[in-house]
DNA sequence: ATATCGATTATCT
DNA sequence: GATAATCGATATG
């Protein structure tokens, strides 16, 4: 069915990585609960020559997952108030990783709205059929995907993303997106002219139009 | 539809 | 002490 994405897969420059993640599933187990989406849009941070990145300044305590094995969760905690979760990139030693920005919901749909503190619509818990604009604001950002994975940095940072056993993996079902997008990525003020943000072209689930 | 702003804290200067 | 890889609410066109 879906074949597990191996530390091979993350031991790559992360903008390759993060290219290959649009179309890949993020999968959560949680109990008897499965969670998935699809990832709709993602961006590269570099090991160097990337001021926007946290690892530009050489390892410390935050940043230090990025300089370990690939495919590791990094999620750090911004604006006082959210989870971003990043996958480590290229062999341990040398930094890099993607920032997980915006998935399509896939499975799942009445946990993560109950994580994300919003009412679900009826139809979420019996498999009916629920509304676009109920589906968007699920995931449709850093946070918010965050959220509705219940990821947080105290249990999940560091966390081995290449196997199943650790409740949180990513995952290949075959789907290819057909049409990607490069676009400077969002909410940075240093290296803002880099185009290392990717979106799925047509996603009616990116944090941003376009 | 787009703009602006407040919340809230770890991290680094 | 300032800043930050965000979000949700509110205001305005």
């Amino acid at each position: 069915m879906a074949r597990t994405l191996l530390a091979a897969f993350f031991a790559r420059d992360p903008r390759r990585v993060a290219r290959d993640l649009l179309g890949k599933l993020l999968l959560r187990q949680r109990g008897k609960k499965r969670l998935a989406g699809r990832i709709v849009e993602v961006e590269a941070y570099l090991g160097s020559d990337d001021a926007a990145a946290h690892a530009g300044a050489g390892p410390t305590a935050r940043n230090r997952v990025l300089f370990g094995p690939p495919g590791r969760a990094y999620v750090y905690f911004i604006y006082g108030n959210h989870y971003c979760l990043n996958v480590s990139c290229q062999p341990a030693g040398k930094a890099g990783c993607v920032l997980i920005r915006a998935l399509e919901p896939v499975a799942g749909v009445a946990e993560m709205a109950r994580a994300r503190g919003l009412r679900a619509p009826s139809g979420a818990t019996s498999g009916g059929p629920v509304s676009q604009r109920f589906l968007r604001q699920l995931t449709s950002g850093p946070g918010r995907l965050c959220a509705a994975f219940d990821i947080t940095r105290e249990r999940d940072n560091g966390r081995n993303l290449t196997t199943r056993t650790s409740q949180i993996w990513l995952a290949d079902d075959g789907y290819r997106p057909q049409r990607i997008l490069a676009t400077p990525r969002i909410g940075i003020r240093k290296a803002a002219g880099k185009r290392l943000r990717f979106v799925v072209v047509g996603s009616l689930f990116l944090s941003r139009a376009k």
